[in-house]
DNA sequence: TGTACATCAGTGAACGCGCGTTCACTGATGTAC
DNA sequence: TGTACATCAGTGAACGCGCGTTCACTGATGTAC
């Protein structure tokens, strides 16, 4: 069953980056294998070294295709205060591969190919950007701070609560988080 | 050359321990062999399981050699604002073998051993316990949300400094964050 | 329109290397007498 | 005090498995005539 289409091909390339990008952030780049990320787009791991020169590129590629949405001119607005709520949700601290690539994955992409880290810049960068229009303050470099710092916040506490064992801690941790952003940002209006 | 003293067997099981945890927090888990470890303590691998169980034993000791000094009743008083200085600098950032536990392993700690996310867990408690005293507000509750806040947005800024690979910015994420912190803190006392 | 050939994404066996772990052995120190 | 033996932390060769990567082959679709 050979020769594939344009489209298909297309559509296996999607099919893996999307397996990879779920499997790394649940599991880690060395705690997935290529097959098992070939297995889970439907295809032999044999197919891998057409789509993709390494796993490393796969890593690099995978970070561009999750976070470009995100990125550029067409990069959605948010209502900051419901983004928030979403990220300090225990659903996303417990949906790791569906949720945000930094709490995942920022550690492991520091020792990750300069493609990689470029794109994780680069989205930072933005994401930064978009946050700075919802944030209180009275010059462009005081949102730009309190939009670093909410963000940088919001990270460090899924991290947080992710690797926590005692799930009421996790909870609180989420919890606690919020209202002080909350408090902060009110403070500041 | 064997049969050591019993002195010198604890003497090399700290040297391990020390080796393992500045090697894990600059390499991550899966970075590092047994062997290598074993090299940096000054001796060869196969005096590794004379000492632990498994590698995955030596990542929850390593954590527990860690993190001892800063739990418990023994636990330093801190300036939180020296405290925060240098969490927040260039120098920490740069050098993660020698620094916070969180920022480094926190992500691959998720999938380690339940030792392991314990040891992680108390030390977080007791962390956050101790900030709880350097910080404003009204209630304990306050207190402790500022503690929780203050300790995620320094997690998560040192986090982000290290992937990014544009270094003004990586030095402006930890200054933004550094004053954005002095601000919010500021505005409750 | 029908037939022969070329293309090339995907298949799956195989390779080679690295790493965690095991184990028979070593030999300096401790102990018995 | 001196001698023979026991102990056991450390040594280093070896094992076995898993994983990234390679490659000869397959066969459905596209193309030439």
């Amino acid at each position: 069953m050979m020769k594939i289409s344009k489209e298909q091909v297309a559509e296996n390339r999607k099919l893996i980056l999307d397996a990879a990008a779920r499997m790394f952030r649940e599991r880690g780049f060395e705690g997935v294998t290529v097959a098992e990320v070939m297995k889970a787009a439907g295809l032999t791991h044999g197919a891998f070294y057409g789509h993709f020169t390494s796993k490393d590129d796969l890593l690099a590629q995978a970070f561009a295709h999750t976070l470009a949405p995100y990125s550029g001119p067409d990069a959605p607005g948010i209502n900051f205060d419901a983004f928030a709520d979403g990220y300090l949700s225990t659903q996303h601290r417990d949906n790791p591969g569906i949720g945000c690539l930094f709490p995942t994955l920022a550690q492991e992409a520091t020792r990750a190919s300069e493609a990689a880290r470029t794109t994780m810049t680069e989205s930072a960068r933005s994401q930064i950007e978009t946050f700075s229009h919802s944030m209180a303050g009275e010059t462009d470099v005081e949102r730009r701070q309190a939009a670093v710092g909410n963000w940088a916040a919001m990270i460090g506490a899924v991290t947080l609560s992710r690797v926590l064992n005692d799930p009421a801690m996790s909870d609180q941790i989420l919890a606690d988080v919020k209202q002080w952003l909350d408090r902060a940002n009110a403070v500041e209006k």
